[in-house]
DNA sequence: ACCATCTAGTCAGAACATCTGACCATCGTC
DNA sequence: GACGATGGTCAGATGTTCTGACTAGATGGT
């Protein structure tokens, strides 16, 4: 937030972020999955493979558990989650990927890299391949989620 | 979005300008500025120092006029802007940071500095001027605004 | 000068995302 | 078994953002 010229460290990640988001949803619209939202999105991410506890997306996500809930339910709406009892406890309940899912991950999967690609023949090999390197030791102290 | 565990540069990217908002927004309630929110603070930190053009400020945060009026008209209520008149357009308002805005944006320089030296502590000075480097040249591809 | 067109910004209304607070059912433990 | 902790929902409020329609002023060609 507020910087003239200087660009600080966390304004630059936003960038390639808001970049990345926007041609992924932009791909999935044309696809006809044009029932998804950026939060829907952001909350489908982090569901697992087996399925996840709804109390785990909204942490990992970082809002409540109220709209992480309102967000899975128009998911769930959309067929893009389904929602399946947990095992091992009665009380929760697991989100888990339905078959529009599946698809709409593998088309996200195919963009990403694409965009990749792109930003690699950008920046060259060796430096994508340090800014990964980079990032993904940055996260260590600023994911509080692993 | 949806990324189970190979990290997309997108998302890679997310959290640590997740973290740089959070801590900027945090710093901020403490010493007393309470009433400012993420988005009006996006929206701040784009007014150039002689101020910027409502419809300029949008263009660069991807947001709409309306949406951008909307949260100028909060900020300028709270004190950290003021509107004049644009002299080489009347039908142009320039936003202009107030008293209380620079403040604020001191406030922001100091933290952001902090955060940026607790990065580089964890990261190495080389491989944190590499990532500014990186991030600087990879905003040419995903930056629609300079 | 004059009109067509473009640009800066506002108004109105709606959809969406997100929060706080209160609540219920179930789990785990002493 | 009783009790605090946890998974999740309900209700209501606030904030962010959009689309569409509009007004006022600028600009360029004839």
């Amino acid at each position: 937030m507020t910087e003239p010229d200087h660009q600080n460290l966390g304004l630059l990640c936003f960038y390639p972020h808001r970049a990345m988001e926007a041609r992924l949803l932009a791909a999935m619209a044309e696809e006809g999955f044009d029932d998804i939202t950026a939060a829907q999105g952001r909350i489908a991410a982090r569901i697992g493979p087996q399925g996840t506890r709804l109390t785990d997306l909204a942490e990992q996500a970082l809002v409540t558990k109220q709209t992480a809930g309102h967000l899975v339910d128009q998911l769930e709406r959309a067929g893009y989650v389904r929602h399946v009892p947990d095992p091992t406890d009665a009380r929760a309940r697991l989100v888990q990927i339905a078959e529009r899912g599946w698809a709409v991950i593998a088309l996200a999967r195919e963009v990403e890299a694409r965009v990749e690609a792109e930003w690699t023949a950008h920046l060259g090999e060796e430096t994508t391949a340090q800014l990964r390197a980079a990032l993904t030791r940055l996260r260590e102290v600023t994911d509080p989620y692993r």
